[in-house]
DNA sequence: GTCAATAATGCACTTCCGTTGCACTAACTA
DNA sequence: TAGTTAGTGCAACGGAAGTGCATTATTGAC
């Protein structure tokens, strides 16, 4: 098991009080969270610091930003087996219409999406909306 | 062929001077369009009477709202054959990162997507970014 | 260890889009 | 034609993303 610092280090990213702290945050996070979340469990943090602290950790590739369709970016630790580069690799997200909260279902992959003669598909986003295993009351 | 205003008035939708022209700016892109687009073609128009026209075509069913993943929602006229309604019916968008326009592919059916257990799957979006037709060279 | 270079952080501010409240005007109905 | 209802225009708000700059922390060379 590699400790944050060394998932950090061995991404290139300089270890840093905060970053631990949002690392550590996302990590016990199921789901994946808003810039604002993270700004509300760390009164104490600037907004511009979360920020740039998850655009850095997006570029490194050891957080996928999310978009949902609420309009707002939301953020998740990249698992494991996540290679967000590859499109092949790319998991479908759900968002619950209830709770709000948003779920990477990484065991479930995209299939392959034909598209016209003269479009390249580069990148696929998929999100199912509806409810989820909590609000379904099962 | 059915003229604008009795399109409107089919859907329950009070003809106006302003929505006839709005529908038709609508009808004769091809792509999806955001209210800005909107708004500097009708520079006289308010954006707020903009964009309450666009909200009541999408109330009626004869205009669909696009997330397409830049973070601002895009309009597209429903197609004679586009049942916004019904899941099954849905179909993707391809967003191209080139020219930056959105296109619905309404040939293109969204396959049925498997959630996990306990999971209610109540609406898909799914676009595919890439480069288009005309970006393509093709 | 000290110091310079580089990167991270904090603060202030801006911009863009979506949205709402309210007054005014146009369209329909009796 | 009067009165009700719906549409439009103007102003303003709010949330989220993003930027510039000064300050602080971290790193690496000496």
């Amino acid at each position: 098991m590699q400790t944050i610092e060394e998932v950090l280090e061995s991404k290139d990213i300089r270890v840093t009080a905060m970053r631990l702290l949002i690392y550590k945050f996302l990590a016990e996070k199921e789901v994946a969270v808003t810039l604002t979340d993270i700004e509300s469990a760390f009164a104490k943090a600037e907004r511009t610091t979360l920020y740039r602290t998850l655009k850095t950790f997006e570029e490194k590739k050891i957080v996928h930003q999310i978009d949902d369709g609420t309009g707002i970016s939301k953020y998740a630790l990249c698992e494991k087996g996540c290679n967000c580069e590859i499109e092949q690799d790319l998991h479908l997200h759900f968002h619950c219409n209830n709770c709000n909260e948003t779920v990477c279902l990484t065991e479930h992959k995209i299939p392959q999406i034909k598209v016209p003669d003269g479009f390249v598909s580069e990148n696929v986003n998929l999100v199912v909306k509806g409810i989820c295993d909590k609000c379904s009351g099962q």
